[in-house]
DNA sequence: ACTTTATTCAAGTAATCAATTGAATCATTG
DNA sequence: CAATGATTCAATTGATTACTTGAATAAAGT
């Protein structure tokens, strides 16, 4: 069946959009947004079979959303440079404005743990410069060494209760982790709430920042 | 199934890409960014049957990237808000900038009729406002009436020849249509340089002229 | 009321996809 | 060079999707 030259691009179009209609394959996408990952390790973090994990990923790949490379005997992935993060930003976008199913979860999770406006990336930029805010990366610490935003402080979400005495009580404490809809900030908002802090979270996450092209520490 | 507030979350965008995912689904959605068009519109202009139309219209309703109002005895679908032609644009980046299918496909039917550099939106209306070129539209009239660029002149791709004369050849002429892919502009731009005529294509199309905010004009 | 035109629904078929299992490759390391 | 551990391949099952056909609504005109 021979298409014309605009349906042969469009049905490569489409083989990328299919590659992101599945919920695991978007949350290995997050997972890979954080940094390079066996396919082992996703595997465990999504908890999945690693066969399973594998044909996800290579259907990332025929996608050209991931690229992969072979680092002794493991196979790292990556996500692919080009604009996958946006691409997964204007999904996001689309789907809240338009889903109302999304906007019930958010509802009823995410907004019952902080119904605060999350801050933007420039706002955060502007308050850490002048000092006003502690900047809290509540990722697991490899996630967190992977690369982060600049002066952040580590403590991954199960410590929180234990570090809280690392915090400048007068200082409002911004929390972020992997992405938007990623849980940890939501939790710990809610906990330094409760502990009587002054907390508020980053609108999205790690790779959003990374890929917007602003200063990234790593180690 | 119980799934955690993300997994859930990510589930919706799935079903959002999901509908993405077909070259067809994809043709409509350029269509109907062009204006609101009936579901036998869209049939006859994609070449599909009605029943297979509107079910993947539904597809496309359910997932947030399109909706519709009754007018008489037609229905009417347009693009939704909230993102979707950005959403579409960010799809085309990765494929264009991953996948060495789409690549070849440029290579072998796109750059053969219009190898230059497109022009950027920004270019275009400097140049416009300079009095320097003709900003040609090669779209149907009926969706050149539905809107287009300011100070545009209609000329469907078919009666390009007969109304050469109609063009000043002191003055450079822009092509565009329905998007970047949409193969009008680059058989016009191939045809006026036939002719002797300097012709250059925009960068994409009218969706993503009224996307990003620009003047648009009507009738 | 009846007919026409436009759209949607329902049922059926073929194709593709998700996930499982177990076997096969492949690159290091002993 | 065999052993090990990581990954991929192949075969299978059940679920979803694409498209067709024919019937069911819905609105407008006669």
């Amino acid at each position: 069946m021979s298409l014309g030259p605009k349906q042969a691009v469009l049905a490569q179009f489409a083989t990328v959009a299919r590659a992101l209609g599945h919920g695991h394959r978007l949350e290995f996408l997050e997972h890979l947004g954080q940094g390079e990952r066996s396919v082992d390790g996703l595997a465990v973090r999504v908890g999945l079979s690693v066969a399973n994990t594998s044909q996800h990923l290579q259907m990332l790949r025929r996608a050209g959303l991931v690229s992969s490379r072979r680092d002794g005997k493991f196979v790292l992935y990556a996500l692919a440079e080009g604009g996958v993060v946006a691409l997964l930003t204007a999904l996001r976008t689309v789907a809240e404005h338009n889903l109302a199913e999304v906007d019930q979860l958010r509802r009823s999770y995410f907004d019952a743990r902080d119904s605060l406006e999350p801050i933007s990336r420039e706002e955060l930029m502007a308050r850490a410069k002048a000092g006003l805010v502690t900047v809290l990366d509540v990722r697991p610490e490899d996630e967190f060494r992977a690369g982060h935003l600049p002066g952040a402080l580590n403590v991954p979400l199960r410590e929180l209760q234990l570090r809280l005495s690392d915090l400048d009580p007068a200082r409002e404490a911004i929390a972020y982790c992997r992405g938007a809809y990623c849980v940890f900030a939501f939790e710990a908002v809610a906990a330094l709430r409760e502990n009587g802090r002054n907390a508020r979270r980053l609108v999205d996450g790690f790779p959003e920042w990374k890929a917007a092209g602003l200063a990234v520490e790593v180690g």
